[in-house]
DNA sequence: GAAAAGCCGACCGCGAACCT
DNA sequence: AGGTTCGCGGTCGGCTTTTC
């Protein structure tokens, strides 16, 4: 039994999940993210020009030759390897980088994220630990991305890598690691006895970053469909529901405190009815003047930068679609613009959306403050558009607000106020809104798949266009909808 | 009358939610 | 992964109340 570096990261995150990969290994091969995986190897292929002229130790699914192969290059004197591999004591690692230098060996991990999380500490001093056995090492660091680093011209490695010394912050990690193995060991000797672990924030977390466990659909599985979980920002207080044995959001006892828009959410499901204040709504709505222009932005982001002017993951806006009222019972007109593929879109895109959208028009979008984002990046980007890309900005609203202060909540929404949420509660029934049935379901989809659009054959990237235009569309044309919908309950009060 | 204890609102930092 | 916004929750200053 082999243990790698990622069965030590889950350990450390829980001890229940490593049981649980040991048990169903499938599961977890299933969940790898291979887009995330090819983005992550692109980012240390960049990170080698830092070290330059190394030898490379291919990869083998047989870890001895790996290991056998790192020793030779060792052996031979080389003094930059990449891929380095090393086994001991039924642990295995593959160091991003190891460089001789006058100081002496030094491990480097490359990661394409923007900061140090405390995973990368436990993933470090795991690999000091291996790694000592072998060869004096010298220091360990990280190597990650600047996104504060600005292309201008050719690629300059040096400034957008940041490199950090981890070397003294490891130190009390490694005193653990032996006990840790050992625990790991033993669950994976015996994994039909399962570890006594209750479901907590660590299900969640691993340190401060994000990291939702592969475990969970087993641990979580007691847990009903509108639990105390699913109440809007409860954060940690849910657990103290959760340990007096309340799980049910008709449980949550009337006295425990809760703020006004978990009120609403609770007493909605306890009463089983929809909440709607129409008069907060069309005082809103007031603020909406024909015509209106319904705008979506697709945008995405080169963990490289490629062109000028751009930083490391930037929102890069590629595309829009606009759904234009003319009145409330008024005919609609569809404007959209997608980039030519592999090239700056920014520059051709503000001039086709300052045509579409004339000064001074009333714009709507969903979470306005991404799409005035795009603008004042835009803006920012061209001066000689920033008048007009500004006015937009200035003219816009966000049909997002009736949701989000809870003015209009149905229990289908289950707390939440995204479209993904709101557009099937209020609307069931319409098949013309039905995402299911496009190729592009999401906006993630579509910035992935964008990303890589230039790489495709010629007969393949139609279509693809096709399905993005279709994606973005229905997306605005969502919003009609919603407005519509909201729109239609105001008159029907009134009248 | 002075020190200790209690209380409340302002402030700030962090995390969660949204969009991509 | 990024930016923006919002609200929770903890801290702290300043005020009032309590206590000897």
């Amino acid at each position: 039994m082999f243990i790698s570096k990622s069965d030590y990261l889950l350990y450390k995150q829980c001890p229940k999940a490593i049981w649980y990969k040991f048990k169903t290994p499938k599961v977890f091969d299933k969940n790898a993210n291979q887009m995330r995986l090819d983005k992550g190897n692109q980012v240390t292929e960049h990170a080698r020009n830092l070290f330059p002229n190394g030898s490379l130790v291919p990869y083998s699914s047989n870890r001895d030759k790996m290991a056998s192969t790192t020793k030779d290059l060792i052996m031979k004197g080389e003094r930059t390897i990449y891929e380095a591999a090393f086994g001991i004591d039924g642990l295995f690692v593959i160091c991003d980088i190891l460089h001789l230098d006058k100081d002496g060996w030094k491990i480097y991990e490359v990661k394409s994220s923007t900061s140090i999380k405390e995973r990368n500490l436990d993933d470090l001093a795991f690999q000091y630990h291996v790694v000592q056995h072998f060869l004096p090492i010298h220091s360990t660091l990280i190597i990650h991305i600047n996104n504060k680093y600005v292309r201008n011209g050719e690629l300059e490695v040096t400034k957008l890598f940041s490199i950090t010394d981890l070397t003294d912050e490891l130190k009390e990690r490694i005193f653990r690691i032996q006990a840790d193995v050992s625990n790991i060991h033993s669950i994976g000797y015996n994994f039909s006895t399962e570890p006594k672990q209750d479901i907590g924030i660590h299900c969640n977390k691993y340190g401060k970053e994000d990291f939702p466990c592969a475990a969970k659909e087993h641990c979580w599985s007691h847990i009903p469909e509108h639990s105390v979980f699913d109440i809007t920002r409860i954060g940690k207080k849910a657990f103290d529901l959760y340990y007096d044995g309340i799980t049910s959001i008709s449980d949550v006892p009337n006295d425990f405190k809760l703020s006004e828009a978990q009120k609403v959410q609770v007493f909605a499901y306890k009463e089983n009815r929809s909440l709607i204040d129409l008069n907060n709504i069309k005082e809103y709505l007031d603020c909406f003047r024909y015509p209106l222009y319904f705008l979506d932005f697709e945008t995405y982001q080169q963990t490289i930068p490629l062109f000028n002017g751009i930083s490391p993951y930037q929102q890069i806006p590629f595309q829009y679609s606009l759904h234009i009222q003319e009145s409330s019972n008024g005919d609609l007109e569809h404007k959209e613009f997608l980039a030519k593929e592999g090239t700056d879109p920014r520059r051709v895109l503000a001039e086709r959306l300052t045509k579409d959208i004339p000064k001074g028009s009333c714009s709507v979008a969903f979470n306005m403050a991404f799409e005035k984002m795009v603008l004042k990046g835009l803006a920012h980007n061209f001066p000689d558009l920033e008048d007009h890309l500004m006015d937009i900005h200035d003219n816009m609203v966000d049909l997002m607000v009736p949701f989000q202060k809870k003015w209009y909540y149905k229990n289908e929404m289950k707390g939440s106020y995204s479209i993904k949420y709101v557009l099937p509660a209020l609307l069931p029934n319409d098949e013309s809104l039905n995402y299911q049935t496009l190729t592009i379901q999401n906006g993630s989809m579509a910035m992935e798949i964008y990303e890589q659009l230039h790489t495709y054959p010629k007969e393949k990237i139609e279509t693809i266009r096709e399905h993005l235009l279709a994606y973005c569309k229905l997306d605005t044309y969502a919003m009609v909808k919603v407005f519509d919908h909201l729109n239609s309950s105001v008159q029907k009060k009134s009248s």
